[in-house]
RNA sequence: GCCACUUUAGCUCAGAUGGUAGAGCAACGCACUUGUAAUGCGUGGGUCAUCCGUUCAAUUCGGAUAAGUGGCUCCA
């Protein structure tokens, strides 16, 4: 016999070699249905793992956990790869993992699947689902592993690359055999609903020196009706979408004339950017912040100073020559705000010194990967560069996180993270060459992280060529995620540039940069703020923030009077005055996303009072006009989220 | 950049296996003077993204270009 703690610290005495599958029919006929993996000593294993000794058991099921929803779609990507083997023989296997949403599998097959394609492919699937085929998994040293898939030139490669000595595992379902370190559910039969989304193309291992695979997203269920759920919450993001919403309430818009990722913005987007321009400049200001206004392109010289032609020269727009000079439209503005330190002699006294700008820059950005305004050609940057020295860095960039944690609580965001982003040491030529300098920086960097208790997850390859950075990522309405706001510390910078400040010892000292970027660039940032409201802007940033709407005609003279005292507070206020039914101008309102209705008939005339309706709890009944001014100001002066 | 798909009125979308197109909303006009998410009637509006082919004839078929969408690569 054997001890078994299981998850709600109840211990149980089962016999040696009891299947996990055994042991959740033994608590209960209803956990063992469910059931898609179990998690023993922090691992997960199959349904059928056997349990010789004594462990920690948790019983997944695709409710309880992501570990057991992977168990259930990676079983469904294997139901995915047998179909497309049976409908397309030729097809070579590369890979198939559960993912966050669903799963997907990657095939070698010369003409990519069409539409019809995959709706064969979805029938056959459900076809295998019926069938019921037992899942059964077996081992094999390496040279028999390689006989068994001699056929499968990916699969091929993936089994050299595993441990010398170590039995490699297979699944096996009827006619299909697969190289896979599971776990998987016990038969095709537990998975009930399937749904193919969407194909694309994919580099093998993820290299564009590789071939392009053909990838198929799909999703599985244990009941039809979550898989039609499913499908309205995309539909659901996809209203949520800051390239709808742009378009509906004319935030911005493209043009083919203007080109790919070269957005512009429309009066109602312009307000909010301009607003928000002040906003976080204000902040910047009462933290010692000095703006400098430089130019948006540079001599070519500038970069090869700074160190970004070598790396950065492909996404860049190309070189445009002047008579005697090559100029290039800048992708950052790191190298002139080192001049501008530059500019005059600095003392330890004066640091840290922080220049700040709102900068466009120009990046040539893969035709395949512009996106409204997330991704764009041409962006303007809450751009500064903090000069510290040693002594500060810690004080300056905790600095930088504050001010990063205060502008998120303004705005409510809440579903962010950090991401320390290091370099890869695998793939040295992106990087500055260095190692002592990368090593300092970054455990500089996670102490800081550390010191100050903010939750961090670390990735590798994602540093600037210059130096480690703190990101703040997000996810977007359709699932991208992106960097949001960005704190980057820099030795190389003032190395290339030779900068220095004067110490108390009365030598030279070289200081220490600091890259940031608050609201990152404006144009992601209000992509972001769009998803985030959808389109409802905290009524300091809403274009319009009261409509005044008469009943009738009669009611025009009393509205413009009380635009007017609106107005003079400075809110932003229109009246409309078409000939219209009421439900009709409050639909139109609503749908613009209008914070504040003031409906006026003629009771409100009679009783020079207002009827309020907000565009989050409807009717809120009358108000005196003095009330009601009141409440919108301070709503607006305490940059109130509704 | 790569793979696939898409592009028809200001917007959302129908449409014909080749004989130059339609709806709803919006716009404009008229009537109605209206009480918390769409009043009724009428009018105008399209080189069917662009260019080049095939054809007696192309918005429809083929090719190229541009822009967009879903991914991959890349990235604020």
């Amino acid at each position: 016999m054997i001890n078994i703690t299981l998850k709600d610290g109840s211990k149980k005495q089962v016999e040696k070699g009891i299947s996990a599958l055994d042991l959740a029919k033994s608590i209960s006929e209803g956990l063992a249905r469910n059931m898609t993996a179990a998690l023993v000593n922090g691992k997960v294993k199959d349904l059928r793992y056997k349990l010789e000794e004594d462990s920690e058991v948790e019983i997944l099921t695709f409710d309880n956990s992501l570990d057991g929803k992977k168990a259930y779609w990676h079983t469904t990507s294997h139901i995915m790869a047998q179909a497309v083997k049976r409908l397309f023989p030729d097809v070579k296997l590369a890979i198939g993992p559960a993912i966050d949403n669903g799963f997907y599998y990657d095939f070698d097959i010369d003409t990519p699947f069409s539409e019809e394609d995959k709706q064969k492919i979805e029938d056959e699937m459900r076809k295998i689902i019926k069938e019921n085929i037992s899942i059964e998994r077996f081992s094999l040293p390496r040279k028999e592993a390689i006989e068994l898939m001699k056929d499968e030139p990916y699969k091929v490669e993936l089994i050299e690359e595993l441990p010398e000595g170590e039995e490699i595992s297979f699944y096996k379902q009827g006619d299909f055999t697969d190289l896979c370190a599971g776990p998987h559910l016990e038969s095709t039969g537990k998975v009930k609903a399937v749904k193919i989304l969407s194909s694309s193309g994919a580099y093998w291992r993820g290299s564009e020196k590789n071939k392009m695979l053909q990838r198929i997203y799909a999703i599985s269920f244990p009941k039809q009706s979550q898989v039609d759920e499913y499908l309205v919450e995309l539909e659901e993001a996809k209203n949520r979408d800051h390239r709808k919403i742009g378009k509906d309430l004319e935030l911005f818009m493209t043009h083919p004339l203007v080109g790919s990722g070269l957005p512009m913005y429309l009066p109602n987007g312009a307000l909010v950017r301009r607003l928000l321009e002040r906003y976080i400049q204000d902040k910047e200001i009462k933290m010692g912040y000095k703006h400098v206004y430089t130019p948006s392109m540079a001599n070519v010289a500038l970069y090869k100073t700074s160190g970004h032609w070598d790396h950065y020269k492909e996404d860049m727009f190309p070189v445009m020559k002047m008579d005697n000079e090559e100029l290039v439209l800048r992708p950052m503005n790191c190298p002139h705000h080192m001049l501008i330190y530059k500019n005059k002699m600095h003392s330890y006294r004066e640091l840290p010194i922080r220049i700040g700008e709102l900068a466009h820059d120009f990046r040539f950005e893969d035709s395949g990967s512009v996106c409204g305004l997330e991704r764009v050609r041409e962006m303007c940057q809450n751009d500064a560069h903090l000069f510290v020295r040693p002594d500060q860095i810690k004080e300056e960039f905790a600095k930088v996180v504050d001010l990063i944690l205060s502008v998120y609580k303004d705005f409510g965001f809440k579903d962010y993270s950090f991401r320390l982003s290091l370099r890869d040491k695998e793939n040295k030529e992106k990087y500055f060459d260095d190692d002592d300098m990368w090593e300092m920086a970054e455990s500089q960097l996670r102490d800081i992280l550390t010191s100050y208790g903010i939750p961090f997850y670390e990735a590798k390859g994602e540093a600037a060529f210059y130096g480690p950075k703190l990101d703040v990522q997000i996810k977007t309405a359709v699932g991208h995620d992106v960097t949001i706001s960005t704190c980057q510390l820099d030795f190389l910078l003032p190395q290339r540039f030779e900068l220095e400040y004067i110490g108390e010892d009365g030598a030279p000292h070289r200081p220490v940069v600091i890259h940031r970027a608050i609201l990152g660039t404006f144009d992601r940032f209000l992509a972001f703020l769009i998803e985030e409201t959808k389109g409802a802007f905290p009524i300091w940033l809403s274009p319009v923030q009261v409509k005044i709407l008469p009943i009738t005609d009669n009611q025009l003279e009393y509205a413009s009077k009380i635009k007017e005292e609106l107005e003079e507070l400075g809110i932003r206020v229109e009246v409309d005055d078409r000939n219209e039914k009421i439900g009709y101008k409050i639909r139109e309102a609503q749908m613009q996303k209008v914070p504040y209705m003031l409906v006026l008939g003629e009771k409100e005339v009679t009783a020079n009072l207002a009827s309020v309706r907000s565009r989050k709890a409807g009717d809120l009944g009358q108000m005196k006009i003095d009330e009601f001014k009141k409440k919108v100001k301070t709503e607006i002066d305490n940059f109130e989220i509704d």
